[in-house]
DNA sequence: CTTGATTCCGAAAGCGCTTTCGGAATACCG
DNA sequence: CGGTATTCCGAAAGCGCTTTCGGAATCAAG
């Protein structure tokens, strides 16, 4: 099978290889005739230009790196497949790659990102779950990549982020909780230098506030990103004096383990303690009781950052694409009414 | 900032650009004291060879590619990001890339094999979940990609594969729920097209074979690999008159789903009817009650596959790489004794 | 000290495409 | 019909790297 290249094309139609890719990138300098000619025979041989020899001779690269989350764990990874889903279809548009690229270690993060940024192999980066002070952020501005975080670190002001209003939905959560008769309301949140953590813990005190309610430091918790850190940090809680009637969780999955941790109190999610979880994962609906959670719009989050990060890699200000989406609560049964069944 | 390329480094060493490039690239053609000496120069300057024109010199792309499954559903996703992450793994330790990439429909899957395997911008594929005869897999093997497909077709018998063997699993699963006094044990399966789903079916049909048992097609329903259609799957089957007094399913997702169904009728899985999943998720251990389900190793699968992919690149045999694991049961609390609530 | 074999490196061609530049051919205008 | 503008295309120079080839320098052997 012959390799059908730019050279080929140019041989069959008569023509140099030069009006043959001006032909096809529909440079203006091309009569209309000719330019049909091209673009037939092209089909005909199925012609898809060498991207490499192409990405070389533009010196853009036509592909994004998606640095995957560090420490992932399984049962909070639906995420990183819709994201990718999303992504991918934004960039299929116009025939860009989407690459994953992942680092375990900080450093090694700090390496990817420098040999992503030298070796020119992507024009745009996209990642995820920031931290406060995000190292991978100022890499990335430093060595002028475009790129896009999902989610948002403290200094937010002066690159693009996509991201939705944890900390207002925690304010929500609250109120809810408050409207139920809850007055002790535990908190299990994320380790905080995750600004996420940190927005929702600040959602969690100001809702408190907003209330009347005191904050009381016993019934804060922090806990890794696991079902059984969740657990565990539930345990802790409820087996103090002033045992909290509604548990707020920073995430989903720490949520389930929260349920697990009140059931083996022998008593009640939902009943005897409310919980709320925040992230809305789709398997919330199967667990005991269904969860209750703040669900986050990541429909089309993907599209949306892949949308974001196209723009900017064209040339758009990067602060002109700061997107804040609000999550809603869905109710299943994890909540209710405050039983007193502590007091 | 300049920007460190071979020419530069030439320049900086007083060499030729081709004897930096053989310098770094181990040739043995160069003397040791020198290849040191560019070596550290590479090191100060931090050099990382374009990879784009590194690629188009060689012709090797140093990039593989995953094909997304289509018709993605957000419950079964965890494999997704375990798969990506261990590729991701065993190809960085090349320095290679992973692209993904994803079609919906089977026609623009064709195309997009096609256009992958010519545009020349990876040198090997990974697929998932065949069908039972999959285009995708005739058309890497007429483009002469090295591909390995993640699951089998009906035949795999000359290309690379990793599977698991979940014909014996759900001879296993069968023989697990007769010793537990079952004998109307109902199958939910998946759409036979996936050759997986045939599979899984054939072991349900020989574990009650092979236990003395008559198969009833009655108790055999066809289901979406979805919760919801598990679920709907289960509430047929149980008001069918001689309903079953446990269930396998072909997937945990749709096992959730049967949970879900079994607890509508007001009947207690686990106690009153059985039921197994497969795949081993591990949100199962959060369902209502715990799912039990017969687990598949997927810790290391994504290296796995990577490694193999890798050896068949550098020429190896694809028939030499077919690799079947087995499941095995992870027991939780959605089986028991039959209690015979329905005699 | 000459010859032949080695060792090491420079020069140059090429990978397949893009893009600038200039020039031939055609068109327009007075 | 001479001259100026336009239109359209060919030629050629890259993009940054790899790799082959040949030759200068060094070494061993006779």
């Amino acid at each position: 099978m012959q390799k059908v290249s730019l050279k080929f094309l140019a041989n069959e139609l008569g023509l140099a290889e030069g009006t043959v890719s001006r032909a096809l990138n529909g440079y203006s300098d091309i009569s209309e005739v000719t330019r049909q000619r091209v673009v037939d025979c092209a089909e005909k041989y199925n012609y898809k230009a060498n991207q490499t020899a192409r990405r070389l001779a533009t010196g853009v690269a036509e592909a994004v790196a998606y640095l995957m989350p560090a420490n992932t764990n399984a049962l909070s990874e639906p995420f990183v497949s819709q994201l990718l889903e999303g992504l991918g279809q934004s960039l299929a548009r116009r025939n860009w790659d989407l690459l994953v690229v992942q680092a375990s270690s900080s450093e090694e993060e700090a390496e990817t990102i420098a040999k992503l940024s030298r070796s020119g192999k992507v024009s745009g980066v996209v990642i995820s779950r920031p931290y406060k002070q995000d190292s991978r952020i100022e890499l990335l501005q430093r060595y002028k990549v475009p790129f896009i975080v999902h989610g948002r670190s403290v200094s937010h002001s002066d690159y693009a982020w996509y991201d939705v209003d944890s900390q207002s939905a925690f304010m929500d959560a609250v109120d809810h909780l408050v409207l139920l008769g809850h007055q002790r309301i535990g908190f299990i949140g994320a380790p905080t230098y995750y600004h996420f953590a940190q927005m929702r813990l600040d959602g969690y005190r100001s809702g408190l506030a907003s209330n009347g309610l005191e904050v009381d430091e016993s019934l804060i918790e922090v806990a890794e990103l696991s079902d059984d850190a969740g657990e565990r940090a539930a345990v802790n809680m409820l087996k103090s004096p002033a045992s909290p009637t509604a548990l707020l969780c920073a995430t989903d999955t720490q949520a389930i383990g929260a349920l697990a941790a009140i059931r083996a109190q022998g008593l009640e999610p939902g009943k005897d303690v409310s919980v709320i979880g925040y992230d809305g994962l789709a398997f919330g609906k199967h667990t005991n009781p269904p969860l209750t959670t703040m669900a986050q719009p990541l429909a089309h989050s993907g599209r949306q950052i892949g949308d974001m990060l196209l723009a900017i890699i064209d040339g758009g200000n990067p602060t002109d694409y700061q997107e804040l989406r609000s999550a809603k609560m869905v109710r299943r049964m994890s909540d209710g009414p405050n039983s007193g069944h502590t007091e």
